[in-house]
DNA sequence: CGGATTTGACCCGCGC
DNA sequence: GCGCGGGTCAAATCCG
C-alpha cells in the first residue's frame, strides 16, 4: 500500500529489515536483474523522483543538520502558491514547465513503530509524505554512527539518528546496465560500498555526500524486500554545508548528471542525485497519503500494487522533456526528499481517503511529525536543534 | 585526466 | 569468545 514512508527507527524500533521484509517479498522482479549497482545512479532518469523543494515548512527541523533547512526557496513559494503545489489535486495541470508538485509528496509513508509519527499530510490533496528519524540501527536496532570507526574512532553502530523513506524504485532499465534508478535530491552523492544483505534479494548500496569534502552524510538505497518495486533509503547523518546551488557546482557528480531527462526511462542514471529536487513533475491526481507503520499491515508501506506501477508508468510518461533544464533553478532541501513527484496509485489514493476519513489533520499530522522527528533525531542535541528551529521560524515570521 | 562506480577485503558491533 | 552480518575502505576500472 503506501509506497512511500520514513521510517523512524529507535532502538529497537522500527528494524528496517522489517519493514521491508513485512510484506513478503514476492521475489525479485524480472525488471529489476541488478537493483543496486545502479540503484543510486540512474536516479536521474528518474525523473520520477524528484523531492520536493524546501521542505522546511513542512519540516521544522532538518534532522540531518541541514543549516540551510530553514532557507525559504523562492521557487518554492512560487510553486505554492502559483504551480499548485499545495494546490488541490483537482487543480489542472499547470502549463508546460511548470506542472502541479501536488504529486511531490506522492507515497510516502511513514514507518513509525510504535511511536506514531502521524501521517504528515500535505495540503489538502494530503500528500503522503512520511517522515521520520530516529536512531536506529538498520541491523537489528543497534544504530549507525555515522563515523567510519577507522578514521574517527567513533563507534559505528549506536543510536544514530537515521531517516528512511519508501519510495518507488523508477523504472527499471534506466540508465545504466546495471542500472537502478534512484531518486534524486539535491545532494551529490557518491556511491563507496554495495553489499548483499541477508534476507533480502537485492544488495544494498552505501552512498555518501559527494557535494563537500568532510561532509558525513551518508544514504542507504536498497529495493524493498517486500515490493521490489519500492527503494528504501536510509539517510544518515547530516550535511555540514549548504546545498548545492548549481548542478556544476556538485562536486564528482559528472556520472550522476543526467545527461538527458530521463522521461523515457532510458536516461543516464546517476547514482548521485546531484539533480535538484524540483516539483516539477505533473501531478495527475491527488495523492496520497502517509500512513504510519504500526503493525504488520504497516509492513507493507512499501508495498506497491499494480496499481503503483501503472501510477509510476503514467508518471513518466508526463514527464516534461525539459525537465533537468530547470532542475539547476531549483533549491531545494535534500532533507525533504520525502516528496517523490511520482503519484502513487488509487491504492494511496485510498490510504488518503481513508485517513482523510478519520478526521486527520494533514497539516497537522505533518507538524506533529516534524516535531516528533526533531526529538527522535539527536540525544542532546535534539532541544537545541528544535529550539534554534523555533527561533528560525520565528525569524521567519512564522 | 578527474571523478564516479565496482567489488573484494577488512573492521567492528551485536547476538548467541 | 565466536561467528554473523553490516558498514567502510581502497584499488581497479569505467566514463565523460
Amino acid at each position: 500500500m503506501c509506497d512511500c514512508f520514513w521510517q523512524r527507527m529507535e532502538n529497537g524500533q522500527g528494524d528496517l529489515a522489517d519493514i521491508v521484509k513485512a510484506s513478503g517479498l514476492a521475489g525479485p522482479p524480472d525488471h529489476f536483474p541488478d537493483f543496486p549497482s545502479s540503484a543510486a545512479t540512474s536516479a536521474a532518469s528518474g525523473s520520477a523522483w524528484h523531492f520536493s523543494p524546501d521542505p522546511t515548512p513542512l519540516f521544522p527541523a532538518n534532522a540531518f543538520g541541514d543549516p540551510f533547512a530553514d532557507v525559504q526557496d523562492p521557487l518554492l513559494h512560487e510553486l505554492a502558491a502559483g504551480t499548485g503545489f499545495f494546490d488541490s489535486p483537482e487543480a489542472p495541470p499547470p502549463p508546460e514547465g511548470k506542472r502541479s508538485s501536488s504529486s511531490l509528496f506522492s507515497r510516502m509513508l511513514q514507518i513509525s513503530p510504535g511511536k506514531s509519527l502521524a501521517p504528515p499530510m500535505i495540503g489538502p490533496q494530503q500528500a503522503p509524505v512520511i517522515v521520520a528519524a530516529g536512531d536506529s540501527p538498520v541491523d537489528g536496532g543497534a544504530g549507525l554512527l555515522i563515523s567510519s570507526p577507522r578514521t574517527t574512532g567513533i563507534k559505528r553502530r549506536k543510536s544514530q539518528a537515521k531517516k528512511v523513506v519508501c519510495i518507488p524504485a523508477p523504472a527499471a532499465g534506466n540508465g545504466r546496465p546495471s542500472g537502478e534508478a534512484v531518486p534524486s535530491d539535491l545532494w551529490a552523492w557518491r556511491k563507496y560500498g554495495q553489499k548483499p544483505i541477508k534476507g533480502s534479494p537485492y544488495p544494498r548500496g552505501y552512498y555518501r555526500c559527494s557535494s563537500s569534502k568532510g561532509c558525513s552524510a551518508r544514504k542507504q538505497v536498497e529495493r524493498s524486500r517486500t515490493d521490489p518495486n519500492m527503494l528504501v533509503i536510509t539517510y544518515t547523518s547530516e550535511h555540514n554545508h549548504p546545498w548545492p546551488t548549481q548542478r556544476n557546482a556538485l562536486a564528482g557528480s559528472t556520472r550522476s548528471q543526467p545527461s538527458k531527462p530521463a522521461i523515457s526511462n532510458t536516461s543516464s542514471s546517476s547514482s548521485s542525485s546531484s539533480c535538484k529536487i524540483t516539483p516539477h513533475c505533473s501531478q495527475k491526481k491527488p495523492i496520497s497519503s502517509i500512513k504510519e507503520e504500526e503493525d504488520e499491515g504497516s509492513k507493507e508501506n512499501c508495498a506497491s500494487s499494480s496499481s503503483t506501477k501503472q501510477a509510476v508508468k503514467e508518471e513518466l510518461a508526463f514527464q516534461p522533456d525539459d525537465f533537468f533544464a530547470d532542475l539547476a533553478e531549483l533549491e531545494t532541501d535534500p532533507m525533504n526528499l520525502i516528496f517523490p513527484a511520482k503519484f502513487m496509485g488509487d491504492k494511496l489514493i485510498n490510504v488518503e481517503r481513508e485517513n482523510t476519513s478519520k478526521g486527520m489533520d494533514p497539516f497537522n499530522n505533518l507538524f506533529d511529525w516534524g516535531g516528533e522527528m526533531i526529538n527522535s533525531f539527536g540525544e542532546e542535541e535534539e532541544e537545541e536543534e528544535e529550539q534554534q528551529q523555533q527561533g528560525e521560524d520565528h525569524k521567519r515570521g512564522l
